[in-house]
DNA sequence: AGGCTTGAGTTTGTATACAAAAGCCTTTAG
DNA sequence: CTAAAGGCTTTTGTATACAAACTCAAGCCT
């Protein structure tokens, strides 16, 4: 989609700005990256001089990126306090599972009785495989990602935007909140439950389905363990450098 | 909420800042406020030499507004084209209708089966009785500014902070969709309907009420001729200074 | 005569400089 | 030895300057 020039560049690199455009799109993918694999730890402090040696830029250009990710909740943004990562509450959490519930179940019994078209069923299975196959291997970053984008693909279904982008951010969220509450074993059971959803969809049967999600959502909800979490520090010039490097899934 | 200085100054104050906190929260409403109430036709432009000389403040602070007003999509910003008001296109329109649709009737089946509380019916009853008055006098934006306001109020029943923020968004854009397709006799019909609404919440009746809303939505999508119209010329300045003068209706 | 190119003027993109605020550490008095 | 106060350092807030890109229009070439 964007250029994706060769802009690894030795990160010293001594020319202020090599032009491309889509370059602070970049940065915001790296930081979004490295806030919802948790390479960045809730309450994580993110100076704007930071960031801004890490890529080779003026402070100008991150607090763009900065402000992006803070209306998108990932961060917080005290006035003279500067950034952080969000900690959600235990409240805050419990909102962002009920309005996913609200969203993905409206939204599935929405989608026409009829099934949805075979393209669409088949790359929600391919999600599904590499997903079992990232547990099997036992990347759970890798897991936790394809489990999110199993959950905005099938709301691609419903083919609207707004409501795909606010799926964006809940989802993004929620892996925040697993972040800072949730169990390790609470993502193993995904594999199994994302192929029953597929089967419910193919029958065409959207009551089902959203009952389904509602039970799924619910699930992963309770397999976390409201209490509290500490912050602790971060070098952030190694974490980009190590995400830059690591070949991307497609979106 | 915020401090509320008397920051009505001469405009074109001195000093290079009255250092009060929440002065680009204050350029916000009043660009928020210009943009939903129609004093800014979708497809104007909003050069941002033109919007920093209005405020008194530099660029720098003018473009952390217009980005906020850009993820919220009441605005496009084009690259090295700046900033112009959104044009929801016929799809947009129709996604964000179905996406009201969607949440709001959704929320309203998942809020408790039991009544609100009466102080939350009382509000209700104030703001569809303030809407009563503006049609009275005729006063179509304040009309439809409390039109939204109660569907914003009746989803703040949900209790979801993430939900209320991205339904405030729908009814921004919603705004916009009637400044670009809707007909003028499209808002006449709110007042009775809204009363319905508060019945069927103090009955209980959630079933009742979720199918209101969607037949409500409905209309209301029904009542916008989905064609094209056309960009204006417009001077900020005059727009700003009016409605910086404007008594302002609570919330 | 029409289309393409080139120029000035305007608007945005980015960096840097300076000022204000918050945090931290030292120092001093009780 | 503790606690408060003061200055020092770090970090953010804001403006301004300069460079790049786009717009629009006039002129030139085909």
């Amino acid at each position: 989609m964007n250029v994706k020039t060769a802009s690894v560049l030795p990160l010293g690199g001594l020319e202020t700005g090599p032009r491309e455009r889509g370059r602070d799109e970049e940065i915001y993918r790296s930081l979004y990256t490295a806030i919802v694999e948790h390479h960045l730890a809730p309450g994580a402090r993110l100076p704007e001089d930071a960031l801004a040696e890490s890529f080779g830029i003026s402070r100008t250009g991150i607090r763009k990126v900065l402000q992006r990710l803070a209306h998108e909740r990932l961060i917080e943004l005290a006035p003279n306090r500067g950034a952080t990562v969000a900690q959600p509450s235990v409240q805050e959490a419990r909102e962002v599972f009920a309005a996913r519930r609200i969203v993905e179940c409206a939204a599935l019994t929405e989608i026409g009785r009829e099934p949805p078209p075979v393209a669409a069923l088949d790359e929600l299975k391919r999600i599904v495989a590499a997903e079992t196959d990232a547990q099997a291997r036992g990347d759970k970053r890798e897991a936790i990602h394809l489990s999110g984008l199993f959950h905005l693909r099938v709301l691609a279904l419903a083919d609207n935007r707004p409501l795909s982008d606010f799926l964006g951010q809940l989802v993004s969220r929620t892996s925040l909140v697993i972040a800072m509450y949730g169990t390790p074993l609470a993502a193993g059971c995904n594999r199994c439950r994302h192929e029953q959803l597929i089967e419910l969809l193919a029958a065409g049967d959207t009551a089902a389905a959203a009952r389904w999600m509602d039970e799924h959502l619910r699930e992963i909800e309770a397999g976390c363990a409201f209490a509290e979490s500490e912050p602790q520090a971060t070098d952030l010039k190694r974490i980009f450098a190590e995400i830059a490097k690591r070949p991307r899934s497609e979106v």
